[in-house]
DNA sequence: TATAACAGTGTAATAATATAACAAATATTG
DNA sequence: CAATATTTGTTATATTATTACACTGTTATA
């Protein structure tokens, strides 16, 4: 017997199978062209799970992409406190798992005293590949 | 005699101005509104004064928000390590100024010993009015 | 002073990203 | 069961950003 936030609905599911098996971020509309043999026809299908799966903690956006990955950090807080590493050349995306940087960053007193439950950090330089390659 | 880098085009001064007279953050189609009585008719000249006038340090785009403010901060490395607070009621945001957490930041190495020279870091929380109100 | 390289402009068209509005179906709670 | 909340489907539209092309002016240097 499905209860609250024990399940998620068919295009939930649909949205986030599609974007755990990806490589790397995938935009929306990539995923509305990847889901439509499977039902989903317009955009807000896929906004509308995307926003449910964010909420939920399953997935996040990379911001400075417009493109959405699956959350592979089971302790971040629903999505509330994220850290990524993109690589300015081949574009590669991962999330970055470490704790004294959550706890930096998380107990972080701006210089009004002020603390913040929710933050976004997004890195960026060249990944170990990209580094090697040049 | 104009130098290379040593000043700002017309249009790029045109939104520049905009921008730092602004109280907020800006989004790119309110700036055009504002400018189109001087002279700028097109999106495009809005899109390519923003891109400079970010690569050269002196806006900051916010990501999550899609729009764009003025550097407060003028040891901030030319854009490349960014700091806001952004509230959720209100929505406004504030350049972060903090020596500490720049340092930490641009010290940071990952899992895999990597360093990174760019980064962005949004924070999200409710600003000192907000909190107030409660 | 030619000329190549570069930076900026103007314009039109279009691409990419995201949401509003409405009606209907399904699930959850009591 | 009824009441509430969530999810779906659909159409249309809003918002954000880029491509392509022709042109102007500046800088560097030969
Ligand atoms: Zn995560
Ligand atoms: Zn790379
Ligand atoms: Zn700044
Ligand atoms: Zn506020």
């Amino acid at each position: 017997m499905p209860q609250k936030h024990e399940y998620l609905s068919k295009n939930q599911q649909i949205v986030l199978s599609i974007i755990e098996k990806a490589k790397g971020p995938l935009k929306a509309y990539s995923i509305l062209y990847n889901v439509q043999k499977k039902g989903i026809k317009a955009p807000l299908q896929v906004y509308r799970a995307l926003e449910k799966l964010i909420e939920i903690g399953k997935i996040h956006k990379i911001e400075s992409k417009n493109a959405f990955i699956a959350c592979k950090n089971s302790d971040c807080e629903i999505s509330k406190a994220t850290a990524f590493s993109i690589c300015n050349n081949c574009e590669h995306v991962k999330e970055i798992k470490n704790t004294k940087l959550s706890k930096y960053l998380s107990n972080f007193e701006d210089n009004s005293g002020m603390k913040y439950k929710k933050y976004n950090l997004e890195f960026f330089g060249l990944c170990r590949d990209c580094k090697l390659k040049q």
